[in-house]
RNA sequence: GGGGGGAUACCAAAGCGGCCAACUGGGACGGACUGUAAAUCCGUUGUCUUAUGACUUCGCAGGUUCGAAUCCUGCUCCCCCCA
């Protein structure tokens, strides 16, 4: 019970859980757990991953999960203010965006051991006398109560009609997979309320409501999104996460020792412990980039990347850095200046954008900072070149 | 249906006839430093084959003017208030 409850931020209510357990071990049943997800842009991270690791819990002790696919509230999308009206997803992309999804979850759940259901199933076909009998549950202040509902309405920035409905949508479908607990992120707490209300209202008896807290992202303030462009994703390859990680503020190292790492308390403790005796943050980052590793990918693959890391960004010898190795014979014929095979290398920039970066020192060759654009590179031999912080080539 | 306000670069937000490629903040990028792709400090942040150079930007389309993001006309979209 206690490790059910580790990390947990929100139970609602607060006894619900261990009620629960007493229920339906009683009705000799296992717990119904429900986690739903839009398939928008189906990128998993850490973020989500808080959430997953709670659900894996009560999965390995028998419980059952049921992933509930939003292919029909997907469209409306969960009203955060910033998210416009969205496009209706075509039946294919749902399709598709639930399968990526489906094998991201699979890195923390047993999916042979979880159901997955789409709400379409039942909301689609919903006749309008059912939607208005649903509505009529709810009231203008309930919703009102729901932080951006109440934010936007009080800055006179447009809510539309259909975005309230999400939340009673996302309750409905409690109402319909019947579930005991549902789960999500502290930021799910207004809709995982909603769905208590209308269980109680359908006759069935209200889940509880379990929330996790919310990991903040790599910039340290904000959420961890997609959209923030702040995340390290659960696919991602181990030398970025382990680069990500790193780049984590100092400021944010407990908070992730408590919510990435998999380490026992007491393991955690100490980590706490070593720093406040002051270990240098980096070693700890290090230790918890290497356990994120371990998880989603494989320890040896851990040590990997952070040698990578040591020897690519830490050390000094510009010689034994990991160069991108670019064929040398398809500039021949050609004389080229820096900024022109800079600019070769790197074609996802601006030719005016490179040519600042050469003038601010960010580009080496050969271990050299050349600060002239317009300097004539004689193609011949090896030349190594660094263009930006991180984007090592040789010519060959 | 009536009245009012708005649309500026990645985002937020100034500017309201020339000194505007456009203040400022965030973000991003680069440098220095370092204990790290942390923190701090400094700088850069439209594009262009070389640049005290050229070109394209301030919702869209026209117009006035030597000259417009700034004034006029039409259009599109958005917000607010009243009914």
């Amino acid at each position: 019970m206690k490790e059910l409850k580790e990390n947990v931020e929100i139970i609602l209510p607060l006894n619900g859980l261990e009620e629960k357990l007493k229920q339906v071990q009683k009705e000799k049943r296992k717990l119904v757990i429900k986690l739903g997800f839009d398939p928008t842009a189906p990128d998993l991270h850490l973020g989500h991953a808080v959430v997953l690791k709670k659900l894996k819990q009560f999965q390995d002790l028998g419980h059952q999960i049921v992933v509930v696919v939003g292919s029909f509230t997907a469209r409306i999308g969960d009203p955060t203010g910033k998210n416009k009206s969205r496009k209706p997803l075509s039946a294919e992309v749902v399709k598709q965006n639930a399968e990526t999804y489906i094998a991201q979850l699979s890195k923390v759940l047993k999916i042979s051991q979880t159901k997955i259901v789409f709400n379409s199933e039942w909301l689609d076909n919903l006749p309008l006398s059912d939607i208005i009998q649903l509505l009529s549950r709810v009231t203008v202040a309930q919703l009102m109560q729901r932080n951006d509902f109440n934010k936007r309405f009080n800055e006179n920035t447009p809510i539309a009609m259909h975005e309230l409905t999400y939340p009673i949508l996302q309750g409905y479908d409690s109402v319909m997979i019947e579930c005991d607990i549902e789960m999500g992120g502290t930021d799910q707490l207004f809709n995982c309320t909603m769905g208590r209300q209308l269980q109680d209202a359908y006759g069935i008896s209200p889940q509880i409501v379990m929330c996790m807290p919310i990991l903040r992202g790599l910039d340290g303030k904000e959420k961890m999104s997609k959209s923030l462009n702040n995340t390290i994703g659960l696919t991602d390859k181990p030398n970025e996460m382990f680069g990500k990680t790193m780049s984590i503020p100092d400021s944010l190292i407990t908070e992730y020792i408590d919510l990435t790492t998999d380490f026992t308390d007491t393991e955690k403790e100490k980590l706490k412990e070593s720093m406040d005796s002051g270990v240098n943050p980096m070693n700890i980052k290090k230790i918890i980039a290497k356990n994120i590793i371990s998880q989603y990918h494989s320890v040896s693959e851990a040590e990997k990347a952070e040698q990578f890391f040591v020897n690519q960004f830490q050390q000094q010898n510009f010689e034994n850095k990991s160069f991108v190795l670019v064929d040398i014979k398809q500039f021949m014929n050609s004389s080229f200046s820096l900024l022109g095979l800079c600019c070769k290398l790197k074609s996802d920039l601006s030719r005016t954008s490179i040519r600042r970066l050469i003038l601010q020192g960010g580009v080496l060759v050969n271990g050299e900072k050349v600060l002239n654009p317009l300097e004539e590179i004689i193609l011949e031999g090896s030349i190594k070149i660094k263009i930006g912080k991180r984007s090592f080539y040789e010519l060959k």
